[in-house]
DNA sequence: CATGGTTTCTACAACGTTGTAAGCAACGTT
DNA sequence: AACGTTGCTTACAACGTTGTAGAAACCATG
């Protein structure tokens, strides 16, 4: 049922080399010869068996993006966009979940999938630059927060930007006991770091002093922990007049549990979130946030392991900065 | 860099089939050369060439799982599912976004990734039986709605049951203007059609008339879909007091244009959805839904693609029925 | 018609792995 | 002592493809 190049040059009456190439387009073909060739391979429905080719050829056309979780809708969103820009050089996206976990991170990155993609695009939490130093195999390309230096190329917003941005839009609106929802003292917590930096240096730029009762420690950034995070904040005492969480999702956990205690979002409780997922456009308030250009981290992601596979696999790694917008929406709309 | 069997076999001291045995743990070789190998082995860090495994035992290891699109929730807790149960097995998953065009989809289901993928598990929108029937390759489980008894394995939940057992939680709670959002006319709906089914069902079961007046279509399922059918349908003057939405994304799209309109859910207005995603339990309000066991869905769709694999691949398909629950929250709480 | 250069095609080997069959020890049984 | 059995190991071929090198056919030129 299933053909090889050695049936369609036995019907064709030519060499299995002919055959193949034919299929790879090579130009020194007769006319006729190419027509009874491509005639055979009709009749047979040949196709070309990609495991043999891939081990001539030593590529398989198959990247990977490996992402903490699927379900969590940024992963998603970029997801989707990553596989529409690989698409585009004719590669196929292997989408591979990692856990988040480091153990499972290192598996991943020193190659457990090694011979079976042509490279690696790696969304790490956990991942530290020392698990990163001892990769020789595949070319990789890291997306968010920055392995400080690491030994591969990068993709990221300014997170630290951004979220100056974001927690100033938040101390314009005259609001001054601003909380921050998010923060991790582990080494996984390099986003939060960062955002917690944006955040206190928005502070400063305001005159506002840093309170330490005001920032609520996330250890992941589900919704359910957004909530959690913010009933503890509420039951400490600290009135915040404004929340700053570090992504979408903790902010509509943050919502929810605003919603439970009566208060209401913005005129109580400013509520701002990072990440910009289809779901904060339609939440009830909906949600001011930073919205990266997911778009253009995917397709210089992609880029960039172009120019890895096809050019220097020694060149000093890039560091490219991708765009991003502030975003408000009702959850900070001015009283 | 990148080393073969040969090379831990030269270091080994032994042939290179002894060393592919001791990697694929076969029993009868002795400890202490098994050791040696083992030493070689971690020297110099060899690791498999899949595609050359792959050429040599018809394999891949690889199946894929085509859906429509990623970053529907619904879908994207489908993928994790699925890659959790695939691992179990050692299998690694690939992840296909068809976009859920018909065309897209028939390339998919013909095998674009053929000699890459053992097998497929694919969710289809627009396919229709015909579209199958023309497949002879990968081995293939279909989720979701039944395309007729079509050639291949199938796994879904009994939509009918599901949305009258929704919709008679609606009647139960007194309402009578129940509204639905979601239907479709085109081929693609075989799901909006089951659930219209269930809903008509349900309401005559309450002996209420159907009101073709409540019945709004919505083209895709997204969030703004929802929005807009809710908002023709407070437009039009048909007073509902209920609205079963045919999935979850819809009806949080009809929450927010129930809270534009200044109607209170479910106070003024009762809503229901489909698929419970995790966005449904931290909306305002938490969303009733159908809860489907997507775990259990994932797990036997790759139980029946493993059985597929090893044993007839003619054997006639199989259909099989994945359980849901009824999951009420605060969007239908009694007055 | 010899010369040299294209064009067209082919045979062969190689990519790295595993299944098959067979060889060699070592052992226990008769 | 001869025999069969079992445990361990190996040589060889094969999976389906493509790169290399070269043969054969063709063409244009002097």
């Amino acid at each position: 049922m299933r053909h090889r190049l050695k049936d369609v040059a036995e019907r064709a009456g030519v060499s299995v080399k002919t055959v193949s190439n034919v299929v790879n387009g090579y130009v020194h073909v007769r006319p006729d010869t190419r027509a009874r060739v491509e005639e055979a391979i009709a009749e047979l429905n040949y196709r070309p068996n990609l495991s043999a080719r891939n081990l001539r050829k030593g590529r398989t056309g198959v990247i990977a993006l490996a992402v903490p979780e699927l379900d969590i809708p940024y992963f998603a969103e970029l997801a989707r966009h990553v596989v529409t820009a690989a698409a585009e050089l004719g590669w196929t996206v292997l989408i591979d979940q990692t856990g988040g976990g480091r153990e499972q991170e290192r598996v991943v990155a020193s190659g457990i999938t090694e011979h079976l993609i042509d490279g690696l695009i790696f969304s790490p939490l956990a991942l530290t630059a020392e698990d990163l130093a001892g990769l020789d195999g595949t070319p990789m390309v890291l997306l968010g927060e920055r392995v400080d230096h690491g030994p591969a190329d990068h993709v990221a917003i300014d997170n630290v930007a951004a979220a100056r941005a974001i927690t100033a839009h938040l101390t314009g609106l005259g609001r001054r006991r601003i909380a921050a929802i998010g923060s991790q003292r582990t080494p996984e917590g390099a986003s939060a770091r960062l955002r917690l930096a944006g955040y206190t240096a928005a502070l400063a730029d305001a005159g506002i002093a840093y309170d330490e009762r005001l920032v609520a420690p996330a250890p992941v950034w589900h919704r359910a922990d957004g909530a959690a995070a913010m009933r503890a904040l509420l039951d400490s005492g600290v009135r915040p007049d404004a929340v700053f969480c570090f992504n979408d999702t903790l902010a509509l956990g943050a919502l929810r549990a605003l919603h439970e205690a009566d208060l209401r979002v913005p005129d109580d409780v400013a509520v701002a979130g990072f990440d910009d997922i289809e779901d904060g456009r339609f939440s009830v308030p909906t949600l001011s946030t930073i919205a990266p250009d997911k778009e253009r981290i995917a397709r210089l992601a992609v880029e960039l392991l172009a120019n890895r596979l096809d050019g220097d696999r020694a060149a000093p790694p890039k560091e490219l900065t991708a765009p991003y917008r502030l975003t408000p929406r009702e959850s900070t709309l001015g009283r």
